[in-house]
DNA sequence: TTGTAAGCGTTATCAA
DNA sequence: TTGATAACGCTTACAA
């Protein structure tokens, strides 16, 4: 490995000069600062990130951890997150939890070990501990879910997103919409459940009752909770699923019993997804700002990096909006 | 922050016990290993990862390079790689190169100067530079796309795969297939052209020209070659598309212009992905195994991790077969 | 079995 | 403006 050492004796200068002229700083004579620059390429020289890590007591690196990478809400926030990175000089690393909370407090583990100088989690529950990060002055986001620390959040209007779907498909005139929601330990879950409560008791004064199910995010098991409602002695007659990679365990339990959204059945799903309308019936989604969720995560944490502890401002909380986007599966004939 | 100093005060022994304790050392006492124990816990310590590497000049951490997060393909690589490295005390780090060789550049060297102990890289490019990796002895797994350097390899039978789908359609009575493949600077592209190529010379002694098209592995622009084709003198009858999200460009057109696939147009994907059997006409798509290919790159760089550079195995590739997978879009009528 | 001390590669302090 | 040197927190000879 070519050290610092190996480029200041090329160069015929001590290592502090190396250092110096390598960060750019004024102090160091042009000349010379060429030379060592020389030296450097020369050599095939590369500042090892390890040493100066441990030397400054800080990283260039982000962490980003998502409960699920094959989600395309969480890839468009990576994006969003990591165009502002990039743009100040930070990479960010993506830790993939996959709803499991061990994965989670292994990574969150990661991030302190490797010192990194920010972290963006999706919390798998909302009492995941960020307390050692916290302790030790590394900002945290929380996004897309909250979580019971204060801590700044992006979130989106979940809950009036939820409503506004309902209450759509009770506009076409379906009579029983069921909801399909995540876990329950998953604050987005509860606040979508809570939208759609409240659009079924704005729409009627005894609601029906038996039409929500919790399954895990999942595609199978909200396929299984599908059945499990069709099966019912009052089936629904629509769907209000809290996610869209629910929404394709859905559309194959309806497959397969031959129901058609947007004739046989309404359908809408929250958070859309590039394949969204390209479903036999296009299916009408809850559209989240993904990537610019991404975008204000990291500006968040750029607010609070090199902040001293007392000059920090207390936790903020950003709720963006959701856009209703009704394409066929919701319709009704 | 909470140091082996710190731990070592408060349990009363040395710093260099408080290592030997941590790390499992059998030539420490039992009790004294207790007493370290509860101490490093009482204090909530936490080892330091950057001063460990620094010494150990390794860390335990692999990095993963894919050129798309967007793609289900290399998400479910990254499941196989994660599921590997979690098993022998390894974390995965993902930087998303997002198909542009600048980035793939900046995440290269963060490797470097990180010390990751391995990298999985889907290359944009066969000419990617990886010498710096090499030349340290870092070990390096090609995924996906080939590399000009000798380095272990995962690749799919892309040819073969890319052959069997475009015969699957002269068989089923299509007569001008067209072929939009990825970037020429993809080996992977280049591939599935051949294959493409390989099928058609082998169904007619004079097949049809201009039928090919170069997108960008991207949505938008396979939007845009379908529409050039359509638009032309001779129009393809089918399609064979080179990933399945340019397979979501393509749908779009067909759409906008009332061709439906399977009926109208013959349409095969290579690439599964979660939403492929619930298109309006389910896809038929060449599948690849995506999560055993994360599982061969994470055992190839096990193979590698701490063996001597003169005892290093030479480069070798194991080339995955592929499956069709046959769903509606290809047949006819 | 335990402790002392060197050293990993860098940056920052201090003196020249 | 430059150089010598201490320090970051850890692991590991080597000594006791």
């Amino acid at each position: 490995m070519v050290t610092i050492k190996d480029v200041a004796a090329a160069a015929g200068v001590s290592v502090a000069t190396v250092s110096r002229a390598l960060n750019n700083q004024a102090t160091v004579d042009a000349d010379l600062a060429d030379r060592v620059r020389v030296a450097a390429a020369e050599l095939g020289y590369r500042r090892n990130g390890v040493a100066r890590s441990l030397r400054l007591q800080r990283t260039d690196v982000w962490a980003l951890i998502i409960s699920d990478i094959a989600n395309p809400f969480f890839t468009a926030v990576a994006r969003g997150l990591e165009d502002v990175a990039q743009e100040q000089g930070y990479s960010v690393v993506l830790c993939n939890s996959d709803e499991d909370p061990a994965k989670e407090a292994r990574y969150l583990d990661v991030a302190v070990r490797e010192q990194v100088s920010g972290v963006v989690l999706s919390p798998n529950e909302v009492s995941s501990d960020i307390s050692h990060l916290q302790r030790l002055g590394v900002p945290v986001v929380a996004i897309d879910r909250p979580l019971r620390e204060p801590v700044d959040s992006v979130l989106v209007r979940s809950a009036a997103g939820a409503e506004e779907a309902t209450a759509h498909l009770l506009e076409q005139g379906w009579r029983r919409p069921a909801c399909i929601t995540g876990p329950e330990s998953a604050g987005t879950a509860v606040q979508r459940l809570t939208g759609y409560r409240r659009a079924m008791a704005a729409h009627s004064s005894r609601p029906p009752k038996n039409l929500v199910r919790y399954a895990d995010y999942r595609a199978d098991r909200a396929g299984e909770a599908a059945a499990d409602l069709l099966d019912g002695r009052y089936p629904p007659d629509a769907f209000f699923v809290a996610n869209s990679e629910m929404a394709l365990g859905v559309l194959e339990e309806l497959r397969h019993r031959q129901l058609l959204p947007g004739r046989d059945v309404g359908l809408v799903a929250f958070d859309d997804a590039p394949w969204t309308p390209f479903t036999e019936r296009p299916l009408t989604v809850v559209a989240q700002p993904a990537y610019e969720m991404g975008v204000l995560a990291g500006r968040l944490l750029l607010d609070r990096i090199g902040v001293p502890l007392d000059a920090q401002p207390p936790a903020r909380t950003r709720r963006l909006r959701t856009e209703l986007v009704v394409r066929g599966s919701s319709l009704r004939g």
